[in-house]
DNA sequence: AATAAAATGTTTGACAATCAAACAATTATT
DNA sequence: AATAATTGTTTGATTGTCAAACATTTTATT
């Protein structure tokens, strides 16, 4: 059977592959049975981005997106940005300090989607904390994080 | 400064993701550094299930590879196997009980990259080792593993 | 045996995501 | 004023992917 196959490694960086996509599908399916059909998790990761940011821009966009997501352009976040808006998910207000900028905001239908969204992440926080004790999360959250700021110690 | 808005969240989920994004960027970083420049991370763990399977085809790689990286069609990876057999990384043998398969193995090319490969692997593993105790890994391991199976049963 | 059904792999046409570079508009620096 | 830097948009090319059609071969059914 070809689980062995992954089981076979079993390190915790396996794991994190394989638990990852499943996240990513799962989730794909979770907004799909909720009737948002015409975004992506992607865009919804945007939209959620936009929701905790304050005065969000194009570029601000691209960079944070890109902490979560891998190296995004402002380019592709521009073309994004326009798909939402056009979809009316999100509105754009032109800055009046710097008339390049304009600065993003869910629209209701945004929201509605973020609603959802949060319903999402409540069930699987609830996975992670039916599966690990209170005290192995805290853990797991302190390894997580310094292991974050030491991958690009790797040469 | 961006990462705040990120850490504001705190949840295990959230921490996946950077980390995920982080580990394949800096994967990717690792094996340009050693030479490696015409094939993508994603190709190079299609050679390490071709590595690590017995007798792979071209629907056994597609089955085994979607678990870690989403789903793929056959069609999908009948044109990436091509790809890296025209690069040189695999060759293909015919099967001799059934005449439509073809079974594949990697070259001494594709044996260099995988030792690349399995170097990275240990250096993220010392990381691994050196932020989360040898306990806590074990928990890690055991909470991760029973949190992969619960994930379809969220609707 | 003959025929139908299923499995395996390949190819193709279409589509979506993305980038890099060119560009326009605006703001900051000298 | 002149030049440089920033912000955002557009565009053309590239890549990854799928779904469907197809050919070949094997398995099941009659």
């Amino acid at each position: 059977m070809d689980y062995e196959l992954i089981e076979a490694r079993g390190t915790i960086i396996d794991q994190f592959m394989v638990l990852y996509h499943q996240i990513l599908s799962s989730q794909k399916k979770f907004l799909i049975n909720h009737g948002v059909t015409d975004i992506t998790v992607q865009d919804v990761h945007i939209l959620e981005t936009i929701s905790l940011s304050n005065k969000p821009t194009v570029s601000s966009l691209a960079n944070v997106t890109s902490v979560t997501r891998g190296k995004i352009t402002k380019g592709t976040m521009s073309v994004e940005l326009k798909k939402l808006e056009k979809l009316g998910y999100i509105e754009r207000e032109k800055s009046k300090q710097d008339r390049r900028v304009s600065y993003f905001a869910l629209t209701p239908k945004g929201e509605a989607v973020m609603e959802i969204h949060d319903e999402f992440h409540e069930a699987l926080n609830d996975k992670v904390a039916k599966y690990t004790s209170e005290v192995d999360t805290e853990v797991l959250i302190k390894s997580l994080d310094a292991l974050i700021g030491s991958l690009d110690k790797i040469k």
